[in-house]
DNA sequence: GCCAACGTTGGC
DNA sequence: GCCAACGTTGGC
């Protein structure tokens, strides 16, 4: 019995669904466009830092929960709703001269840059920025760290919770 | 366009 | 490994 419960939890935590906020410049790629793209899918190719890489590559799984955030644009703020849904695999932008994100220090044996695709499941109202900064259970969002630029940043459960389920 | 906060690069 | 210089992000 304890056994089969042991399993059943260390089950349960491998699947858990993550949940991640990923910024897009809506002039670059909007929510509408992901949506209006074939399966309403996009390859998150471009990320050329790190920590943000590291998520893709090492973190996230096929369902995780996404938050599509608009950035650097009039209104800054939560657009929609996404999933991951592919594994991550080399950026092909990386091996790719004519790119603004060709990486001369990239080769194919030796990949330095990952993405993953997202499939967008819903545009929502725009919650803007101070919305989410003047809501207490937000107050510890990575996103709304002092300084905090990352273009991909964890979202715990909670935080998901509040935000899906009474902000949009 | 400004500017603060970060990240990266490269000389030493 | 330090650190100054430079580049980028992104809200305002």
């Amino acid at each position: 019995m304890l056994l089969h419960r042991n399993a059943q939890l260390s089950e349960k935590a491998k699947q858990a669904v993550q949940y991640w906020l990923m910024k897009s410049e809506p002039d670059e790629c909007s929510i509408d466009d992901v949506l209006a793209a074939p399966e309403r899918r996009t390859a998150w190719t471009g990320v050329r830092n790190y920590q943000a890489r590291n998520f893709m590559r090492d973190a996230m799984r096929p369902g995780d929960g996404v938050l599509f955030y608009h950035s650097s644009c009039p209104e800054p703020g939560i657009a929609g709703l996404a999933e991951v849904a592919s594994k991550a695999y080399p950026d092909p932008t990386q091996f790719d001269r004519a790119s603004d994100y060709f990486d001369p220090k990239a080769t194919r044996e030796r990949p330095r840059w990952f993405n993953v695709d997202v499939r967008a499941l819903k545009k929502t109202r725009l919650v803007p920025l101070a919305e989410l900064r003047a809501h207490r259970a937000l107050a510890k969002m990575w996103l709304l760290r002092p300084g905090s630029r990352l273009s991909i940043t964890p979202v715990s459960a909670a935080e998901w919770r509040t935000i899906t389920g009474s902000l949009l």
